[in-house]
Parts: structure tokens; sequence; C-alpha cells
DNA sequence: TATGCTATTGCAAAAAGTTGCAATAAGGAG
DNA sequence: CTCCTTATTGCAACTTTTTGCAATAGCATA
């Protein structure tokens, strides 16, 4: 009875299927909370099932993403790495130290407005890192 | 003389030198307008400069945008691309047709101020990228 | 519970991107 | 113009990511 078992229906509604992989890669994202990138997901997720396979990593990721059952974020180092999907919210990064900060939607949505009336797109998500000095590295 | 002499002063400018590599790199974003895989450069530029190797491409990319003379960008399907760096703006892409449109930086300006007071971070930069329906795909 | 359709996986090979190190060359100084 | 410092490049090995295809296995249906 893994936590993976509550997307199993988010799933088999859109004709998608719940198999093992699917489940241990779903197991370490949740449990980790933060961002791994998809080789951190292979090691750990091989851990709790050695037969996967790094191609199977990589396009469990992809599918999932499009699926938003986990979101892409873009890394300090320009590097795609995925998380679970909680919340909509996106990154802020120092680029001194490399820490980060979640920056919630609801402060952006404003802006989705602007754009919509802006540009005529219907806009359905987003990609959005800035990068900055944090509190502590302003010296 | 080369459109990319005009970049001259400014790696000069921070210690660093011109080569023929970069004017190779620079000449063909430059002469593209939009925005190009590090492998697309790699293709084009090799026709000036048939000796340039991959590893050079890769390490320039990132070198010309650490000192702002190009723009990292993320591609529909989740890459990175580069593109000469002229006013800053960002990208909303068509998760229909994959067309692009530029969004001006001033749009987002005031989401600027409003995320440094939030966070206490100081905005240097940021890597956005809006995903929707275009016009013409909202059937 | 057995059957069939097809979504999903693993394998193997290729493509894309990274890293360390020795050799090269840009450009400032004499 | 020549020399010298060190930024930059190329090579080779390696890691990461993608792709095509045949084999496998969810799960809906009977």
């Amino acid at each position: 009875m893994s936590c993976a078992d509550d997307y199993t229906p988010q799933l088999r509604a859109r004709g998608y299927r719940m198999t093992p992989q699917r489940t241990a890669i779903l197991h370490v994202l949740h449990h980790n909370g933060r961002h791994l990138s998809p080789i951190e997901v292979y090691e750990q997720a091989c851990r709790e099932m050695p037969t996967l396979t790094e191609t199977t990593v990589y396009r469990t990721l992809e599918f999932l993403a499009e699926n938003g059952l986990v979101r892409p974020a873009l890394t300090g180092n320009g590097h795609l790495a995925y998380e679970i999907a909680r919340h909509e919210h996106h990154h802020l990064i120092c680029r001194n130290c490399g820490s980060e900060m979640e920056v919630e939607h609801e402060l952006i949505k404003s802006m989705y407005q602007i754009l919509e009336s802006k540009s005529g797109y219907q806009l359905t998500d987003s990609h959005l890192t800035f990068f900055g000095l944090c509190a502590n590295c302003q010296s």
C-alpha cells in the first residue's frame, strides 16, 4: 500500500496504467519533496526496483509531467529536474550560494491575465525560474 | 570585419579574449535571430570554422550567457537553446502548434518588485517560459 | 478466471552534453 | 617585433539523454 496508489485513478481516468516502475518513481519523488535530477530519481528508485532502466525513468518523468503528476523545474546549472506536483509554485535561486526558495503561484497570477490580454494566448502553465542574491549573499 | 567584432570590447573589458571560435558562434547567433540549440549552432558555425569542436560550442555558449552576450531559453521540448542578447524578453509557446511569441520584459517588471519585497532576494535575471494555446489553436 | 488489446518496458545503439588535462594562442608589456 | 602570462581550445573518455523496435504485462471484457 504505497503512497503512489493515490495517483492510480488519475492515470486510469485518462486511459493510462499504473505500473511498478511508475509507483517506484512516484514514491521517490513523493518522499523527497524537493526536486531531483533524472539520475537521482533513477538511483533511488532502483533500490525499490532493481530492474528499472534509465530509459524508463526519462520516459516516465516526461509522461508524469505531461499528466500533471510531477512538475519539471530548471535548476541553477541549467538542467531539468522534477518534483512531485503539490501546489503550483515557481523557483527563486541564489546566484551566489545556490539556495532556493519557492514562489507561490498566487503572486504570479495577476501577470497571467495581463499576458493573456496582451498576447491573445490562453495560458495553461509556465516554467518560471528567477535568479538573484538571497538576503545573506547581498554583502 | 564581422558583426561579432562589436562584442570584442565587452569581453576585453572583463579580461576575456575574442577568438575565431567565439566570433563564429556569435556570428551564427547574430544572423539567425531566433534561438538555436547547441547542436544547430555547432553545425552552422562549423561551416565558417571547420576545426570547431562540440566541446567548445557548449563551453562558449555557457560562457557567453554568463557574460550577457547571449541568452539561454527553454524550448517547448524542455531543452536549452540560445539566442543573441538583444532587448530582454521572455517566451510564450503554444502547446498545440509550437509557435512562439516574445514577451517584453517591461510587462514582467512590476512582478520583480513584488518578488523582491516578498522574498528579500535581490533579483538579477530570470528564465521565464509561458505555455498556452495561441489564438489559432483555441478551437 | 481466461483472453485480447495495446500501453508500457527493456535492450541496444546513437546522439547530446560534460570533464580533466595538455597544447595552443590572444594580447599586454618590454 | 618578441616574449610571457594565462585564457582558451581540442582531444579523449565519460556521463546523460534519446530513439526504434520487439517483448511484456496492465486491465477491460466476457
